[in-house]
DNA sequence: TAGTTATTTCAATAATAGATGAATTGTTGA
DNA sequence: TCAACAATTCATCTATTATTGAAATAACTA
């Protein structure tokens, strides 16, 4: 009994994702990433519009790229950085699922259950 | 310049919902209690399924609690816990909107802009 | 009321995360 | 090569979070 209902692996690379957006520097900067695009967006730039210094900017970048949630790409003196927006789907609808037992759909348009069947 | 690009008010909450989801034991334990649904389950046929001690359970719960994604209530000697589906539901689409910007939809229809308006 | 189960609280400790300032590395252009 | 800029690394300190075991509270049942 009690084969225990956390999905062992899963939950823990989820919540190492959720961990890593926890935080209100990372996800303002999680959203202007996803705002700019594929290009993506120059670190300094996104430090000025956030108004984070250089190297705390880098210590919350690293988070979101450890977490797979942003990748980043050195042009010259500067590094881009751009969201994963594979990554972050693959999020919400892992958070959507927690929305819906096997028998009930709760989340409607959202529920990738709906979608992907 | 650089008129922070932080939604500062709302990244604070949604960051703490977050953090209160940013834990195996919370995620396993929102999961149940969404399969479970509006009835919810008793604390200590939740904690047996996670498989985790009672006042481990109760501590995890409290910030699930705090962070207004579950909701107690004592039915005689149980506690009750159900997920607050509506909270859930905000913070996915919360994060979604991090995947569009606004001339770029990029998350089909898990989008909240496609859907409200 | 005594015993049992359910849940929470408390206290101590260990582990982790975040903020800050100084130093370092890489790149460009004069 | 030197000065300036971009970004990262490092070291330190503080604060928060998680784990644990023991004790306390609440409700039920005999």
């Amino acid at each position: 009994m009690a084969h225990s209902g956390r999905h062992q692996d899963s939950d823990d690379i989820v919540a190492r994702k959720l961990t890593a957006l926890a935080h209100p520097i990372r996800l303002a900067a999680i959203r202007q990433l996803a705002a700019a695009g594929p290009a993506g967006m120059a670190a300094g730039r996104l430090g000025e519009h956030l108004d984070v210094a250089p190297n705390a900017l880098t210590f919350h970048l690293q988070k979101l790229a450890t977490a797979g949630l942003v990748e980043s790409q050195r042009e010259g003196q500067f590094v881009y950085y751009r969201a994963v927006f594979d990554a972050l789907l693959a999020l919400t609808d892992h958070l959507v699922g927690a929305c819906c037992s096997e028998t009930e759909e709760r989340c409607g348009p959202r529920c990738p259950t709906l979608r992907d069947q």
